[in-house]
DNA sequence: TTTCGCACTCTTAACGAGAGAGTGCTGAAT
DNA sequence: ATTCAGCACTCTCTCGTTAAGAGTGCGAAA
């Protein structure tokens, strides 16, 4: 319905106009109007000439007015113009970077350096952060070990990637004893350790065959006791990881007031699926990505913006974090910090690999 | 300013009243007038009768009304008058028996369970559910073990209270090769397993002094891992841990629907000081425990109440779950549930010790 | 002791007027 | 051709008023 929106259709001085438009907006939280921002900008121009300005960028598509007589208030459209082609990105203060860093500071495991991006981002952009760890079948098993537990019960132990551990307990349908599973940890670790979870899983059996002709009792246990490991590991499901911090900022912010959005949004948060499904969606987008309202298909996001950065190590992408927030987010700083965070994330688990 | 609140002084009628009362009140919400009350009641009563009972209920102080035509309210006393004395608590039907003992089947680590009882308690109220368990410094070592990691990062992957698993990784000034490690865990096993954490770090420079002397390399190394591990350790904020589940219900609650009464109550979740505090309190009563409005001390908490009881195995008592709702929440049917749900926790954690 | 009737109080929703903010258009000045 | 002042118009917001509804309290009657 409307014309090409192309920045080039639009002189000067109307996007300069529009620009500060979009920033008065995004402080206030207002729709501005066209003495206000005459007042406000440095070339002296009365209301009706900015008026006018307006009615074209509305014509545009990329501002809209909520009623007659109420200023105007920038679109999805608009948002998207401002944030491609207007927008200057500020450098982050040398304070914060440090800030940045000083959570990133890795020798945990995955689990708990990603809670602690998330957090660190929702703190300092006072808006929700989210980390996402996409559970990759890619895992190379590094370690495996077996506790016995009181009871049929036994503790299994596996170190992926590294760095992750992962406890199960399985029961057993006999006692085994310590030293059994010592054996039987040992020679898993020979054919094993290294492979990739998948691989170990796939060739369960057909060790397990093998090891029935040479018949020595510990290999057999072996296998036994990884069978159980593994069926375990199958049953779970598949899921990505997810890592949400600071949903509270957002019920400051007062586009989102009313009850009942918060509570589709934070039923959201819960069930976790649009949010992976925005996330996995931005993992392969090659560095910042915007999802501006609507534009993320999912409604539940109206009057919301995600911006997201995949980070990597070895140059190669792991996961996506990102930045939840209202459409009138300071977009200036937030950007910078979600591509910074996702860089120093990606070298602190680089660090020591 | 009000006479003695002793139900005695009340008439079998006023109780009977003030009962029904609390229960329509409960179950709408809305202040309740004598009108309401004489159309719902078996016995025959006009709508004048009714108002001079409640006017004394009022002088009791079991009732307020919000103003001069609103009909009555509980007040916390009225409330805590109907749980103490008027309550007849429900008996569970054997479906939700049944839904409560199929989350709790145990077979998984500590925190798993804890979480899923938390949910399962926020699901099955449609309330936010709690569980509590109290870092006590009472934990028994049962198994430690090293994986060495790239770079000089070794994996401690400490294996407590036969059934909770605890890593950390630590930085090592030199590289350890697995053998030596193999040994050095195999050591420490031998002499610290089933002692307790405090007892195994207070006497970790004793060993180290003895080994100095025996000067074999292996007992060299434990003691040196030993000590990096428990030094990380005791640099951990010695925090209970929290378990919280379906926050977002208590969005559906009428009186705790404007926003910013609801931002205290998450930040409160987020902070937990509080609500730990309350939990503590809770810890050394006897069984079922109910904190109405602002009895907890803690004004966030206005207009909810939180339904506690200590779960234990063997008699000792291990923590606190509950549920946490509006002071005019359907007690006949949580106090029941967090009653059986501590017990099924309680017996799910003994079953396999 | 219970009940009826009645006056009274308080809340809530609905309506309307007035103020304020902002627009669009027109016609004159530059 | 731009720019801008003026003006009528529209829409929201606030405030006061009103009327309806719900519920109380009290005195008098049953």
């Amino acid at each position: 319905m409307s014309p090409e929106t192309n920045s080039s259709q639009l002189s000067e001085r109307s996007l300069y106009l529009f620009k500060a438009l979009v920033e008065h907006f995004i402080q206030d939280g207002a729709p501005v109007g066209s003495r206000t921002l005459s007042k406000d900008l440095s070339l002296n121009l009365s209301p009706a000439t900015i008026r006018n300005v307006m009615a074209d960028l509305e014509d545009f598509g990329l501002l809209d007015s909520p009623h007659t007589s109420a200023g105007r208030v920038p679109t999805a459209k608009g948002y998207r113009l401002f944030v491609d082609s207007l927008l200057r990105v500020n450098d982050l203060n040398s304070i914060e970077v440090e800030k940045i860093a000083k959570e990133l500071d890795p020798g945990n495991d995955f689990k708990s350096l990603m809670q602690r991006t998330s957090s660190m981002l929702s703190d300092i952009t006072q808006l929700a952060g989210v980390v996402m760890l996409p559970r990759t079948e890619q895992s190379k098993l590094q370690h495996i070990e077996f506790v016995v537990l009181s009871g049929n019960r036994v503790l299994v132990i596996l170190v992926v990637n590294d760095r992750e551990v992962q406890n199960r307990i399985i029961n057993t349908s006999r006692t085994y004893s310590a030293s059994e599973l010592q054996e039987a940890s040992n020679y898993l670790n020979d054919i094993f350790a290294g492979k990739d979870l998948t691989y170990v899983r796939a060739n369960i059996l057909d060790e397990l065959e093998k090891t029935k002709e040479q018949l020595s009792q510990s290999m057999q246990t072996a296998m036994e006791m990884a069978q159980l490991a593994f069926d375990y590991e199958k049953s779970k499901v598949n899921s990505d990881e997810l890592f949400f911090s600071g949903e509270t900022n957002l019920m400051d912010i007062a586009e989102l007031c009313e009850v009942d959005k918060l509570k589709k949004l934070f039923n959201t948060f819960n069930q976790k699926r649009d949010i992976l499904h925005l996330l996995e969606q931005a993992i392969s987008a090659d560095g910042i990505q915007i999802f501006i309202g609507e534009e993320s298909g999912h409604d539940v996001l109206d009057n919301c913006s995600v911006v997201t950065s995949p980070y990597e190590v070895d140059g190669k992408i792991l996961g996506v974090l990102g930045v939840i927030g209202p459409t009138r987010m300071h977009y200036e700083r937030v950007i910078p910090i979600v591509d910074i965070t996702a860089k120093m994330l990606g070298s602190a688990l680089n660090l020591n690999n």
